[in-house]
DNA sequence: CTATTGATGCAACTCAGTTGCATGGCCATT
DNA sequence: AATGGCCATGCAACTGAGTTGCATCAATAG
């Protein structure tokens, strides 16, 4: 396991310590995308600075092995990025929780045709529903 | 214009004052999104309390009159309601600013079909490119 | 015109995220 | 294995968004 973690921050030219190789698990092995408060509740040695903890995730994201996740409340989501394709947020609206989901192919949107002059490169959709946990 | 402003507010049950006439037509008039910094500097008379502003936002969020957009960036972005129907939002990569697009019945996402036990409701589509002013 | 309810303004606060600087640890090179 | 450079870490202090409590004032109903 840690082998393999390892392994991930050699390929994205990041040095390996023990603080990023924490993180990164914890990132890696969440379903749902993180705030810097939950990633800090769940590191095993809880005592990592703030501010290291900011400077890793910005860190990560920068070589792209995370991704932040645009989130309707305050503060900031990351996830890990399991792969380049296109994917989709899925919200809900019970616990709040996000979910970063594969979309496939058939689901993904058309570029649509705005007014003359707008050029798309991207795009993300953002799903809102309920979980199973908070289904009705 | 003013009593077009004033019958905007009363439909949605909010007590017409000028604040509101205010911010409301600095929101109408947007053709993109804005913060509260934004609208606050569009303010003619700016002598506006920030947390008057920022209830003002929230009131008129709540009467669905406007709605906070989901953003990349650290603070909300406000934008007015034009009709209820789907609609995008398009961030352009280089100025940063948010439009508020409608989007066209075809260019709707088909509701991916999701792990069992995900129920989506609502979904909403973000665009990233680039605007007519900052085509390459 | 008056009363009531809710809007406004002010002060002080919380919380996310940042910056500067000094120290310590990772890793390349020998 | 030892050395040294460079970057990751930690601490302190700061910025800026957004909130809360409370007193005052203005919009609308009667």
């Amino acid at each position: 396991m840690e082998a393999r973690l390892r392994d991930i921050l050699k390929e994205h030219d990041l040095k390996v310590t023990p603080v990023r190789l924490q993180v990164l698990e914890v990132l890696a092995t969440s379903e749902v995308a993180l705030s810097h408060h939950d990633i800090s509740n769940r590191l095993s040695d809880d005592s990592v600075d703030k501010v290291t903890l900011y400077r890793t995730l910005h860190a990560f994201a920068e070589r792209q092995l995370i991704h932040k996740v645009p989130s309707d409340g305050p503060n900031g989501l990351y996830a890990f990025r399991l792969s380049h394709d296109a994917h989709a947020h899925f919200i809900c609206d019970g616990c709040e929780r996000v979910y970063c989901t594969p979309l496939p192919e058939a689901a993904r949107p058309v570029a649509p045709t705005l007014t003359a002059g707008f050029q798309v490169t991207t795009q993300d959709v953002r799903l809102h529903g309920y979980c199973p946990d908070c289904h009705a």
